[in-house]
RNA sequence: GGGCGAAUAGCUCAGUUGGUCAGAGCGCCUGCCUUACACGCAGGAAGUCGGGGGUUCAAGUCCCUCUUCGCCCA
C-alpha cells in the first residue's frame, strides 16, 4: 500500500534519513560484473589544503548530476571520490593549521603532523559530500599519500626513466624563496605588481658612463654582462667595450643581441644570473659567468659583499640608497608590471641553478596537441586553452620539490661514484630515507648510498588518477578502463591537472586518459571575483549554508546555469530552489490522493487534454535527455521545470480536478493514468539534481508499483516520439481557459467564480479540433456553456459573466 | 602585446545551426484565502538584445570595427 505524503516536507529530516538509506543499501556501488556498459568518471581528488567553498560545491555537483544521469540511463557508473593529500598545498595547510614551519622541525615529525591534519580535513570533506547527497562509491576511495598510490607514482617515475624521459640536471629553475622549493611553470601565475624602474649609471672602462634601467638593482652582484641591440644607433660606439658594475666595481662586457628592446628604458640592459628567462638564454648562448648571488632562502650571499644576508627587498632598498648617495641613480619611475609569482603563496619567483628532476616534454608538444584533439571537450571552446598552454610551454616538467610531505623519489646516490641508483619495481613503494638498495651500486659496486631527499611534485602523482583508478601495475589491474569516459573539472586547472594527466596517459599507455572532459565554471563572489582560498575572498561556507538551505536547494543553484560559465554566488540564490521542492511535494501529494490503489497498467480511454499533457511530457523528456547527453544539466532542469510548473501544475491539474472529483470513474481513470505517468516522468527528470525530494516521493508513491529499489536506480524515461498534433490541439484549447482567466482577473473575481456563456469563433478546422475538449473546458472555466461559432478567419474567445451578475 | 569569453527587463540568467527570439526566475504593480500549494494562482508594467558599420527578403543570432569587463598566456 502506498502511503500518502504528509502535509509538509521537512528536508532537514528527510535528507539525512535518505542519505543513510543509500549508504546502507549500497546502490551506488560499482559493480563491473553487472554487464552494463561502463561509464567511468575520473574525479579529480580535491587538494586537501583548506576549507572547501561554494566554488567546489558548484563544480562537483555538476559532475555528480552527470554520474546520476548515466546510472539511470543504464550505464554501470564508476564514480570514486578521493583526496589529493600530499605535496606543497597540504604542507602549507598543515603549517597554517598547526602554526609551525616545516624546516624548523624534524622531517618525520612534520610528515606525521601532515598526515594527522589532512586526515581530519578529509573527514570533513567526506561529511560534506555525503550531506550534499553525492552518489560516489566510497569503496573506491584512494588518497594520494597512501602506500599503494605512492608505489604507483614511483612506478610511473621508473617507467619514464626506462623510456629515457627522466633527467636530472643542475640548471636554472623556477624557485620560490618563500616555499624554498623549485616549482613548475604550471604553478606560476602573472600578477600585476607595483614596482620602480631605476635608472642606474654604469661607468665605462676607459672613461664615460652609460645609463641602465632596471627594476631589480639588488641583482647588481649577479650582473655578468650588459647588452645592447645591434640595430640601435645610439650605442654603436660601445662596440668591444667594458662596463663597470656600480657598487661592486667589477668589469663586465658590453655585448649585442637582438632580444634587447630599443623602446624600453635606455636601450641598454644588464644581464644578471638570473633576473628573467632572457638572462638565462643569454647566459647559455654567450657562455657568461654564472654569478648566483641569491640563496635558496631568497637572501643575498657572499657575492653581494656588504649586502650579504639581506633579503631581496632589503637589499634593493639599501642599494638604491647607496647609489643615490653616490650620485649613481639618475631617476626612479614607478611602474606596474606583470611579475611571475608562485600561485600558492604569491611570492615573486626567482631563477636559481639547482639540481632538479625533469620529465622531458618539450619535444612532444605536437603529440600532446594531437591528444587534445582526440578528446571531446565540453564546452568545446576550452580545448583552445589547452592548445594555447601546450604551444607556449617553455620548460620541461620539473617534478622535484625541496619539501617534505610527498611521494619520495625511489632513488639513492652512490656514495662512491655519485651515480643515481633506482629502486627495483618489485620493491615499491620505497622511502629512500628509511630503505636501502638491495644490491650494490651497479656502476662501481659500492655499498654506500645517500638517499634522495627531494619529494615529487603533487602533480606527478595526481596526474595519474586514471592509472590509479585502473590500479595500474597493482593487484587487480584493470587498465582496460583507460581511456575513462569522463573527466569533470573546473577551467582553472586545465593547464595543470588536465594537461599533466594527458601527458602521463600518453607516455605510459599511448592513449588519451578520457574520452570526454566537462569543464565547469567558477562561482564568483558578490564582487565578481573568483573565489579563492589564497585570496581569502571566499563567500559562503557550504556547511553553514547547509544549516539554512537543503542539499537539494544548493544543487538546484549549482545546476541553474550552463556548463562552463562563471556565475555569481550570493546567499539569496540558494533560496530559489525551495519553491520548486515545495511545489513538487504539493503537486505529488495532491496527485497521490487520487492514485491510491490505481493500477497504471489498466487500460483507459484518454481524453484530449490527457493526450496533450502526455505529449508535452514526452517532449520535455526528449529535450531534457538531449541536454543531459551533452552534459547540459541546466537544460534538463529547465525543461523539467517548465513542463512541471506550467503545463502540469498550472494547467493540467486544474483541468482534471473536475474529473478527479467527479463521479465518472472512467473519465477519472484516464486522468489518473496521465497523472501517474507525468509525475513519474518528471520526478525522474529531476532525480539527478533534486536527489532527495524525488527519492522521497518515489518511495511514497511509485516504489511499490514500479519495483525499483530507488528512483536513482530506476530507468531514465525514454521518449519514443512526440505527438505534436496532440500538443497543438491542447495549446489551442488552452486559449479558452486563458480568456476565462483574463476575464475573471480583470474583474477581480476568484478563479472559482462561475461564468456564463463562452463563445468561441474561428475557422471550422480549429473548432473541430477544440470541440473534443469541451467537457474539461467547462469544468475548469466554470462556464455555463460553450458555443462554437464557425466561419471566422481568426480564432477569438468571448466570455460572458454569470447570468444575472451584471457583467 | 596575443588568445578566449562575456555585454539581453531593476537583479541573476535562458535564447546551440539567422525567420512566433524579444524570454524565465527574483523584484515591482493590480487582484484572487479557487476542496495540492499564499514558498500559491490569475493578470500587468518593464529591454532601441553594449556602440557603430556590413551581409541578407530577414540578425541578440553571421562578418568587420570600437568600448567596457573577466579569464588565460606573453
Amino acid at each position: 500500500m502506498n502511503a500518502e505524503p504528509a502535509r509538509r516536507y521537512v528536508a532537514s529530516e528527510a535528507e539525512p534519513r535518505l542519505q543513510k538509506q543509500w549508504r546502507e543499501s549500497g546502490i551506488y556501488r560499482f559493480r563491473p560484473e553487472s554487464g552494463k556498459p561502463l561509464f567511468t568518471i575520473d574525479t579529480p581528488p580535491p587538494t586537501v589544503s583548506g576549507m572547501i567553498h561554494m566554488g567546489h560545491v558548484f563544480s562537483y555537483v555538476q559532475a555528480e548530476v552527470i554520474a546520476r544521469y548515466r546510472r539511470m540511463a543504464g550505464d554501470e557508473v564508476f564514480y570514486p571520490f578521493c583526496f589529493d593529500d600530499n605535496g606543497l598545498p597540504s604542507e602549507r595547510f598543515t603549517e597554517k593549521t598547526k602554526k609551525v614551519r616545516a624546516h624548523e622541525m624534524p622531517r618525520s615529525e612534520f610528515v606525521k603532523l601532515c598526515l594527522e591534519v589532512t586526515s581530519v580535513a578529509e573527514e570533513g570533506f567526506r561529511d560534506l559530500w555525503t550531506r550534499l547527497g553525492f552518489s560516489c562509491d566510497w569503496d573506491e576511495m584512494y588518497t594520494t599519500i597512501s602506500p599503494w598510490v605512492r608505489g604507483l607514482s614511483q612506478r610511473s617515475f621508473l617507467d619514464l626513466h626506462e623510456q629515457g624521459r627522466i633527467y636530472r640536471k643542475n640548471t636554472p629553475t623556477l624557485w620560490c624563496p618563500e616555499c624554498r622549493t623549485a616549482v613548475a611553470q604550471a604553478e606560476t601565475e602573472d600578477r600585476e605588481l607595483d614596482s620602480v624602474f631605476h635608472d642606474l649609471v654604469f661607468r665605462l672602462v676607459g672613461g664615460g658612463t652609460i645609463p641602465i634601467a632596471t627594476t631589480r638593482p639588488e641583482l647588481l652582484p649577479a650582473c655578468s654582462a650588459v647588452f645592447r641591440n645591434p640595430e640601435d644607433p645610439r650605442w654603436r660606439h660601445l662596440e668591444g667595450r667594458h662596463a663597470i658594475v656600480p657598487l661592486f666595481e667589477r668589469e663586465v662586457p658590453v655585448l649585442t643581441d637582438g632580444r634587447v628592446s630599443m623602446e624600453k628604458g635606455s636601450g641598454l640592459v644588464m644581464c644578471c644570473t638570473f633576473g628573467d628567462t632572457t638572462d638565462i638564454a643569454w647566459w647559455e648562448d654567450f657562455g657568461l659567468e654564472l654569478r648566483m648571488a641569491l640563496e635558496r632562502n631568497g637572501r643575498l650571499n657572499g657575492l653581494a659583499g656588504p649586502y650579504q644576508g639581506l633579503s631581496v627587498k632589503e637589499a634593493r632598498a639599501r642599494m638604491v640608497q647607496d647609489m643615490t648617495d653616490r650620485g649613481l641613480l639618475t631617476g626612479s619611475k614607478p611602474i606596474v608590471h606583470a611579475v611571475n609569482v608562485h600561485e600558492r603563496c604569491g611570492t615573486p619567483l626567482e631563477y636559481l641553478v639547482t639540481p632538479q628532476w625533469f620529465i622531458r616534454i618539450l619535444d612532444i608538444k605536437d603529440e600532446l596537441l594531437e591528444r587534445g584533439r582526440q578528446i571531446e571537450w565540453h564546452p568545446e571552446m576550452f580545448r583552445a586553452r589547452y592548445d594555447h598552454w601546450v604551444e607556449n610551454l617553455r620548460w620541461d616538467w620539473c617534478i622535484s620539490r625541496q619539501r617534505y610531505y610527498g611521494v619520495p623519489f625511489p632513488v639513492w646516490y652512490c656514495g662512491s661514484c655519485g651515480e643515481p641508483v633506482f629502486a627495483a619495481p618489485e620493491d615499491l613503494p620505497v622511502d629512500p630515507l628509511e630503505d636501502r638498495p638491495k644490491d650494490p651500486c651497479p656502476h662501481c659496486g659500492s655499498g654506500e648510498f645517500t638517499p634522495e631527499f627531494d619529494v615529487m611534485d603533487t602533480w606527478a602523482t595526481s596526474s595519474l588518477t586514471p592509472l590509479i583508478n585502473a590500479r595500474w601495475g597493482e593487484p587487480g589491474d584493470r587498465s582496460e578502463i583507460i581511456p575513462m569516459s569522463l573527466r569533470p573539472q573546473a577551467h582553472d586547472i586545465i593547464r595543470t591537472w588536465a594537461f599533466y594527466t594527458i601527458v602521463k596517459a600518453h607516455l605510459h599507455m599511448d592513449r588519451i586518459p578520457w574520452r570526454h572532459v566537462m569543464i565547469s565554471g567558477h562561482a564568483l563572489n558578490p564582487n565578481r571575483e573568483k573565489m579563492s582560498k589564497s585570496k581569502g575572498n571566499v563567500a559562503g561556507d557550504p556547511l553553514a549554508a547547509l544549516e539554512k538551505y537543503s542539499a537539494d536547494e544548493l544543487r538546484y543553484w549549482a545546476c541553474s546555469s550552463r556548463l562552463g560559465t562563471d556565475v555569481m554566488f550570493s546567499e539569496e540564490v540558494l533560496g530559489l530552489g525551495r519553491k520548486l521542492v515545495t511545489k513538487l511535494w504539493n503537486a505529488a501529494r495532491f496527485s497521490a490522493q487520487f492514485l491510491q490503489g490505481f493500477d497504471p497498467s489498466s487500460p483507459v480511454e484518454l481524453h484530449p487534454f490527457d493526450r496533450w499533457v502526455l505529449a508535452s511530457a514526452a517532449k520535455a523528456v526528449a529535450d531534457a535527455t538531449a541536454g543531459m547527453e551533452g552534459y547540459e544539466y541546466s537544460i534538463c532542469m529547465r525543461e523539467a521545470e517548465d513542463f512541471f510548473w506550467n503545463a502540469f501544475c498550472d494547467n493540467y491539474l486544474e483541468i482534471v480536478k473536475g474529473r478527479l472529483y467527479g463521479s465518472d470513474e472512467k473519465a477519472a481513470d484516464a486522468a489518473r493514468k496521465a497523472l501517474y505517468d507525468c509525475l513519474y516522468m518528471v520526478l525522474r527528470l529531476f532525480a539527478p539534481i533534486l536527489v532527495h525530494i524525488t527519492e522521497e516521493l518515489y518511495q511514497l508513491i511509485f516504489r511499490e508499483r514500479e519495483g525499483h529499489e530507488s528512483i536513482h536506480t530506476a530507468p531514465w524515461p525514454v521518449c519514443s516520439g512526440v505527438d505534436f498534433d496532440a500538443i497543438r490541439a491542447g495549446d489551442i484549447a488552452l486559449e479558452v481557459i486563458e480568456a476565462a482567466r483574463r476575464f475573471k482577473s480583470e474583474r477581480n473575481l476568484s478563479m472559482a467564480a462561475p461564468l456564463g456563456r463562452i463563445t468561441v469563433s474561428g475557422p471550422d478546422g480549429d473548432l473541430s479540433v477544440m470541440k473534443p475538449f469541451e467537457a474539461d473546458l467547462l469544468n475548469v472555466t466554470r462556464a455555463s456553456s460553450i458555443v462554437w461559432k464557425p466561419g471566422s478567419p481568426d480564432r477569438s474567445v468571448e466570455v460572458e459573466g454569470e447570468e444575472g451578475s451584471g457583467s
